[in-house]
DNA sequence: GGAACGATTGAT
DNA sequence: TCAATCGTTCCT
């Protein structure tokens, strides 16, 4: 499995979160292999009152700004962790988060690392798969062209995408910018 | 220096 | 429906 080269992130945004969907987010990590299908995202873009870029550069979304390509990991709610791809030019501070993934391969490292067995609790939900994957905030900022945690182009046809509006946020909240695999059984929210 | 809050999850 | 839990951001 090869990892998507820069060109795909380096693009617009939106599009970058519709063809997400279906690729393999794929972590080879010391402890084993852990392989999903992404099934589920959002993006965040500049002058969206939602995205943490919005309101210009700080310590924590720097690497929003940075090169396309690499991972944007932060802490919410004092307790998780949430993954996102850095995308469009450089000097433009927008992501894609990944929302929900559909388990592939290392279920049993998945649930390992989980502390649960069933199969939809693994990855459904951007910090539950954060869990699953062993991404931690050590992840923040690291190429994902490159290194052990990537993603692999999409093994099946383009899906049916179902577009509606963002999980957990106030303002923003009526913007059609999530995106989800429609009638996929792995997605964060029923 | 201090306070309010959050791109969530899991239990009640 | 609500508590857990703490780094980041913004205000004083």
């Amino acid at each position: 499995m090869q990892p998507l080269p820069v060109e795909f992130y380096a693009r617009d945004t939106t599009l970058v979160a519709k063809e997400l969907l279906g690729t393999l987010l794929v972590h080879r990590s010391p402890e084993g292999i852990t392989v999903g299908r992404i099934v589920e995202t959002e993006a965040y873009l500049q002058g969206d009152p939602a995205c943490h870029a919005s309101r210009g550069m700080t310590p924590r979304n720097s690497v929003m700004f940075g090169p396309p390509g690499h991972a944007y990991v932060y802490f919410t709610y004092g307790m998780h962790y949430c993954f996102n791809v850095v995308t469009a030019s450089e000097g433009v501070g927008e992501a894609v988060l990944i929302r929900a993934l559909e388990p592939i391969e290392g279920l049993e490292l998945m649930r390992k690392r989980r502390g649960r067995d069933r199969l939809h609790e693994l990855c459904g939900g951007p910090a539950r798969l954060v869990q699953a994957f062993g991404i931690t905030k050590e992840h923040n900022k690291k190429d994902l062209t490159t290194g052990p945690l990537f993603i692999a182009p999409s093994p099946d046809p383009p899906p049916d995408i179902y577009i509606t509006t963002r999980i957990g946020i106030k303002e923003g909240a009526d913007l059609p910018l999530r995106f989800y695999i429609q009638g996929n059984k792995f997605i964060s929210k029923k």
